[in-house]
DNA sequence: GCCGTTTTCGGCCCGACTGTTTTCAGTCG
């Protein structure tokens, strides 16, 4: 576990317990959001923790202050929190299991603990069985048979979905509901419309003039396995997976107890009038919609998922049932105007800043408060670099220009038979020519890389032969003859340079020994990004998401030094490896450096995941210009000629 | 415990739903 992953462990640990104990909730709530925050940090704090300034540099991170940055350091030197070990001591380490079941919070978990003698999850099933559960306060039937099922949900290994494994789900039942009568808009929201790299389930709106004909058509869905619950404003139920991890082998349903790997999907009947407010609300993140409700506060207003609203004394009942029009509440657009703000894209609503770039880049004709904010915020401590001004990369009137799926124009990371792709040099450049492309490179992989069917020196001279045939062989795209090269574990390339120099591009990827330390990772990293005919980083951390970690390389100092050498980083638009992830694109983007959008082609249906990997950009606050894949062709030749 | 354009002290989002109550606590998103 790296460290910010054992920072992240135990500052969660330390906020469930207090809430299990009963203190202070802010105190608690301070300690899981400095976890998340902590999360989201591209950099291993272990070295900052025991560097120089440590407190000064780590209080710099949102939501650490003096104290919590000391526990930081107290965890780096001595390997322990002395206050979470004081916590443990006080309450049963086994009740966080018991807090993870949904519908169990802390109250709960503190009940069962100090009145049924629970001590684990395994107690808990116990009193259910010999039903002393029903002694206890505000136990009656429904709720023990609400909390025996979700135990077996979370004891069927209940995991998050791959994004690219929610999305078609989401989809199909988008698609189902569009066309039952009356219904007259659909959407998903959720962090599947964030684009969140994994999904924990599914909230699909609907707008109808027949609340109920929608319910039973939504409850009436193929694949339902469970109908929760089924009324005029909310429906929800659990729906079956079928999912397959393609190359990787394996799936998401991976249970061990036989129960079926399912997903619930949840409906809600919208007002025309609201559509834009709830659609906010349940696209969330509920971390953004705290930070608009009190930036709504602060201008005399009131948000909630019906609407703006004026700012009103009374606080028996909510605006909309005592009849108060709300100020915006139609679109998303006329919401966040009515806050002063710019519409802030789904990706970006995180509460990573956004609030304060989208409200500044709406009120930039205001020179008073239009000023500053984005250096008053907090940074992320010891990159060692400012976030560049907003107007060099593709930002308009402070707002960045994102990525958008129709400006990739290239693919630059593509398998074919000669390696481990499924279609040759001529089926892959027409199906990329189709997809509208003006170049696709064609990167096989390397010698090391024998199970994936690498080339031997001689066979990447002939296959290079080959994709210059079948250059000339197809018009209208221009093929680049290249290599997915690997990098060794030292850093080496698996090919020499006079080869490489032959190639028009080469990408460098980690394949192997990739549980290597921090330092090592990055160091391997850096000679591969230093290499003089090296364009693109290759999935740069090679972990993949719910099954390894892949490495912990030191970011910011990969981005800093790709920024140098003008090497992009990959973000590789696969589900299962989006990778780099979100947070480290943001750092790319901070830096103004280079990612390239690549979809590692194996099989033409892997072109459909490119949105996936744009989805991931535009979380990191990818501009389109920051992008190879949206560059013209000559614009990007010339960026490839400049290292051979 | 954190934080600051009415604050270095005194706040810290808002509503729905559920199940258990007899007016509301707990959980969730």
């Amino acid at each position: 576990m790296s460290f910010n992953a054992a920072l992240v462990d135990r500052f969660t640990q330390m906020a469930k317990l207090m809430e299990l104990l009963g203190e202070d909730s802010f105190k608690a709530s301070a300690h899981a959001r400095a976890a998340r925050t902590i999360g989201d940090h591209p950099n291993d704090l272990e070295s900052v923790a025991k560097g120089p300034d440590a407190k000064a540099h780590l209080t710099k991170i949102e939501g650490v202050g003096a104290k919590i940055a000391d526990k930081i350091i107290e965890l780096a030197t001595t390997g322990s929190i002395s206050e979470l070990d004081a916590l443990r001591s006080k309450a049963p380490v086994g009740l966080l299991a018991v807090m993870e079941i949904p519908g169990v919070g802390p109250k709960t978990a503190a009940v069962f603990w100090k009145q049924g003698g629970v001590e684990s999850v395994a107690d808990l099933k116990r009193i259910i069985a010999d039903g002393s559960i029903l002694k206890l306060p505000r136990m009656g039937a429904k709720s023990v048979e609400k909390i025996r099922e979700s135990i077996a949900i979370v004891e069927a290994g209940a995991q998050r979905l791959h994004l690219g494994v929610a999305m078609p789900i989401a989809e199909r039942v988008v698609g189902h509901m569009r066309a039952v009568p009356g219904v007259s808009n659909v959407a998903f929201a959720g962090s599947l419309r964030r684009g969140k790299e994994t999904v924990g389930d599914l909230d699909v709106l609907v707008c109808t003039n027949d609340p109920s004909s929608a319910a039973s058509a939504f409850v009436g869905m193929h694949g339902v396995l469970q109908v929760i619950a089924q009324g005029e404003s909310k429906c929800s139920v659990r729906m079956a997976i079928r999912s397959d991890n393609g190359r990787w082998g394996g799936d998401d349903a991976g249970s061990a107890t036989g129960a079926e790997a399912s997903i619930q999907v949840d409906l809600r009947v919208i007002d025309e009038e609201r559509w834009g407010a709830a659609l906010m609300y349940f696209t969330g993140s509920k971390e953004h919609n705290v930070r608009l409700r009190e930036r709504a506060l602060k201008l005399g207003l009131t948000l909630n998922e019906y609407g703006v609203f004026p700012e009103d004394p009374s606080t028996v009942e909510p605006p909309q049932q005592r009849g108060v029009p709300s100020i915006a509440s139609r679109t998303e657009h006329e919401v966040y105007a009515s806050l002063g703000m710019a519409w802030v894209p789904p990706e970006l609503r995180e509460d990573r800043g956004e609030i304060d770039a989208f409200a500044e880049a709406a009120s930039e004709s205001d020179p008073v408060s239009a000023g500053g904010k984005l250096a008053r915020r907090k940074r992320g401590a010891s990159t060692g670099h400012e976030p560049p001004a907003s107007a060099a990369t593709g930002h308009a009137r402070g707002v960045p220009r994102l990525v958008e799926l129709q400006d990739i124009k290239a693919e630059l990371h593509a398998h074919t038979t000669a390696s481990d792709g499924v279609m040759s040099i001529v089926e892959l450049a027409t199906a990329a020519k189709r997809r509208g492309f003006h170049t696709i490179a064609v990167t096989d992989h390397s010698r090391s890389s024998a199970v994936a069917g690498g080339l031997s020196p001689e066979r990447l001279r002939e296959h290079i032969r080959d994709v210059r045939e079948a250059g000339a062989q197809v018009q209208g795209i221009r093929i680049l003859a290249g290599s997915e090269v690997d990098i060794l574990s030292g850093g080496e390339l698996d090919y020499d340079d006079d080869l490489l120099a032959e190639l028009d591009i080469v990408v460098a990827s980690p394949h192997a020994a990739l549980s290597q330390d921090s330092a090592t990772a990055t160091r391997r990293l850096l000679k591969a990004i230093e290499h003089p005919l090296v364009h693109i980083l290759g999935h740069p951390t090679g972990r993949l998401i719910n099954r390894r970690a892949g490495l912990s390389p030191d970011v910011p100092a990969l981005v800093q030094a790709a920024k140098a050498l003008d090497v992009a980083l990959e973000i590789n638009t696969h589900w299962f490896r989006l990778d780099l992830r979100d947070t480290h694109a943001r750092v790319v983007a901070e830096h103004e450096a280079l990612v390239a959008i690549n979809s590692d082609v194996h099989a033409p249906e892997d072109f459909d995941n490119l949105r996936y990997g744009v989805a991931t950009a535009k979380r990191g606050w990818i501009t389109a210009a920051a992008c190879v894949n949206t560059w013209t062709q000559p614009a990007l030749l010339a960026w490839l000629k400049k290292k051979r």
